[in-house]
DNA sequence: CATGAATGAGCCTTCATTCAT
DNA sequence: CATGAATGAAGGCTCATTCAT
């Protein structure tokens, strides 16, 4: 019995991605089983190594493979956007909605790094770090041009990235917020702060 | 040779539960094995069932010690403090102050609640819903007596949590600003936001 | 791509077998894989079974080849001399020249024995015992005429076997001894023994 | 139940030692599994590690112990006993007497020092050699003395023991020669050589 | 209280072999 | 004939935990 049904090659490398995914985001990647994935999609667990290199190679893949499209995606939302305050803005709203649609990903991807071999894991720090320049380098344009008062960037722009990333730990689709909501929510927090209106 | 240096009764239990948190702080509570625990404090591994219950207890005992003292050490600090505004500048100020300062144990309590049993999570959980419920209270005064402005109150509890918390992940003490800058930064952040200075 | 440079038909038995060769002799049978067979002849291991029945068979092929070989080989070194004195010089010459171009064989079929499966290793027993017969029987008829003097025929055959065989395990192509030296002084060894010289 | 009837520390450590040289005698390292070894021993395949460090390294304690052992025995054997004749006699009938009561060992030294690693191989050859070397020193000074008819020295060395090793192979203790017989039959063979008596 | 030795479950990975395409 | 993907059986090793001494 050489092959269940309907499972060709890059058909079952990509349901051991998405499972992988899932699984680590469930129980860790320590947590994770070899046993447990290889039964997630239907194989004996020596089968996975037809697919994948190691478990390691398959967390950096997953890794990996998200800082890449999240960077892009930035990349693409920021694209045509002029001026510092506009480009701000289109960050929140991207870095926002970006998340509270890859909740699974976005996990794996803060939680997991501790899991990666050195090497692998300077290899996504330094992706990471790619993507907090972008934000880094509009808190200096609007700092510099007078539109954005920025006490200081290093602090503000891990700052705000830990503010916007914080909705994966508490959003739920089908939750009392539509996503435009919590956008503008995050929007207004950083930009305005809470001193009160009234007084 | 019945006893190693300095492992005596309840020092021997103070040691495991230091070096305990160091090691789960730097490994993952599933990454730090007994044995690693046990070198560390100069046992054999099956003496440390003389101290502590199995690895579960242990990580329960750690994580729930830290939440009983952060909740008992906000209370003293918001004391006598009157006033929604100056309580927001006496959580900010604390909860940033305290972070700072421990590390490690706030490290823990963030990534290793994934490795609690049912149970002990849910425990722990509640302990964090009730400080969290401190910061939510002031800003729902805040807002009620038209001091703050608050766009959504669970929303902006666990922004500012998460903005807060943010700064375990990169502090270090040696670094270029002291801690009473990174505090001053925050409430800034926290109560002003970004909007342009001058204009 | 269905066919990799140079391995069609029987070119790519004949390849299959003498990379095996080179692997068990460098690896052992049980250390080299039909992974690293087949990378070395350039196919996928499942293309194997296309040449080879099991890597069993593979190992009982190259033996009892070798075996084959190397008897009908002597037979043709013995074929017309006459006399156990002459016989027994073509013996040692014959059989030190062809383990010392045959080392990778002789090698193999020396140290993995051990891996055949006990039908298989029964049979290259026997034709292993058929070509240490021929030389028990130069030493009995050498004995009777009282050509020889032989200390126990048995023990004797073993003896001379081994001295001779021990060749493979230090001789290098290009050590400080020609072919017909190294043959030279084994011949000297077993009719002249060391008893001394002048006196 | 932590521990079954009478099998206190050092007992199990030799016990695995014993087992462990049956063992890889009877089907070779690789062929050996530690489930297997355990079974043997009456214990979990984890317990093994209580006593070895790895499989590896119990290969290399019996090797070694093996040689460490041997060449002890050789000195002794040697002790006190003057001239290249007395020596060499002395030599060839402890090497045969030892082989044939350690069968086990010395088959287990020759067989399985391919699967030493790198470094352990090295150690062991150093050993090796050492003993050898004694062999080549009895030889070189009975040569120079004219007692010994030597063709090569180190020709002569590895010949002769591959002669006297060969005895492991065929040797068992209830066949028709007694232990001294075998000696004694090696002992001319080596000195005196087939060439013939009669003439 | 500490130790040493044991358990039992499980983990990642390897490997010979099969077979539909 | 070759390939790619699958199986099933192991294999060396780790680990939390137990307990007699």
């Amino acid at each position: 019995m050489a092959r269940t049904a309907g499972s060709h090659g890059a058909r079952t490398a990509e349901a051991i991605r998405r499972a992988g995914l899932r699984l680590i985001f469930e129980r860790g990647y320590e947590g994770m089983t070899l046993r447990d994935l290889a039964q997630a999609v239907g194989l004996q667990p020596g089968s996975l190594y037809n697919h994948i290199a190691t478990k390691q190679a398959l967390l950096f893949e997953l890794v990996s493979e998200h800082m890449r499209t999240l960077t892009d995606a930035l990349d693409a939302a920021l694209a045509g956007v002029e001026g510092p305050l506009a480009r701000l803005d289109a960050f929140v709203t991207f870095h926002v909605s970006y998340h509270l649609t890859r909740k699974v990903e976005v996990f794996v991807n803060n939680s997991e790094l501790r899991s990666l071999e050195p090497d692998n894991r300077e290899a996504i720090m330094a992706l990471r770090r790619a993507y907090e320049q972008r934000l880094a380098a509009i808190l200096a344009e609007g700092a510099q041009a007078g539109l954005l008062a920025v006490p200081d960037i290093p602090v503000t722009t891990y700052g705000i990235l830990s503010l916007l990333t914080g909705v994966v730990t508490w959003y739920r689709p089908e939750g009392r917020l539509a996503e435009d909501e919590i956008v503008a929510i995050h929007r207004r927090l950083i930009l305005d702060g809470l001193r009160g209106g009234g007084g």
